[in-house]
DNA sequence: TTCAGTGCAAAAGATTTGCAAGCCG
DNA sequence: CGGCTTGCAAATCTTTTGCACTGAA
């Protein structure tokens, strides 16, 4: 297990942020292990905590590095940071729409020698990949 | 160069959509090099096309695979697919915001062997990768 | 001519903001 | 207690939709 609610609580202490109920909530919401949109915050969190109270969470959550900001295809959807989860990278399939978390050491070092190749000094990263899941190549049993 | 106006034609064509005006200046203003926001195409195209219509070319655009949705960041922006420019991913300057295509087949490969050592049939793929570009990495002048 | 596609205006959603009241430190 | 946060409501901004008209085939 990765930093958690201590950590998280520390940091926002550590950037003069108040720990209140309403952040508690929406960090805990967050805990599960599939990134969630905007929308289905709100839904989880229900009556808990105002819609624009979770706005302005995720935004603070997003510049303490809480919080990253995913774009699988239309909408974006969001999850705990690496300090929170280790760091991954999605697999999402375009059938089911089942996202699988992927780690992969290569990829990383790829990348960071690719970025530096062309002059720039990474900071990081997103990938997303499209596909097909194993289950829906599996011949239909229906 | 890569496939152009007349491509695009042809697939509009193929899929039983018409060659319009509006289209036409749409993907005319998507040819330049960087990706764009809804706001800067609506605001390229101005009086030209209507703001509905270019939401609806658009989705017609993404539905027959000629543009292609970049996520950076907060919002999206659109540039047009592989079809008719080089497979490529971005880097973003953090500080400027300035973006560089970058092209490299080793990011491609290690991609696809990734995917399918997770089960999964890889069949499109999205990088972004943030760093300080090698202007902003320069003493400042001013 | 015919029907898909467009412009316009209005509807629906998503996100942001102002402000008084409540909670954290 | 005093100020940062929240909830609520209203303001904005973004995206979608209905409909009559225009233009592509």
């Amino acid at each position: 297990m990765y930093a958690g609610l201590e950590t998280f609580k520390l940091l926002l202490k550590a950037n003069s942020q108040s720990v209140t109920r309403a952040r508690m909530a929406i960090f805990e919401a967050l805990q599960g292990q599939e990134p969630l949109s905007i929308h289905q915050l709100v839904e989880r969190l229900g009556r808990r905590v105002d819609r624009a109270s979770i706005y302005r969470a995720v935004d603070l959550f997003e510049r303490l590095g809480i919080v990253q900001r995913l774009n699988t295809g239309w909408k974006y959807r969001l999850e705990l940071s690496d300090m929170f989860a280790a760091h991954h990278h999605h697999l999402t399939c375009s059938q089911c729409g089942a996202t699988t978390a992927m780690k992969e050491e290569e990829l990383e070092v790829v990348i960071d020698n690719l970025a530096r190749a062309h002059g720039f000094k990474p900071s990081g990263h997103q990938i997303e990949i499209q596909g097909v899941c194993t289950r829906c190549q599996e011949p239909a049993t229906t």
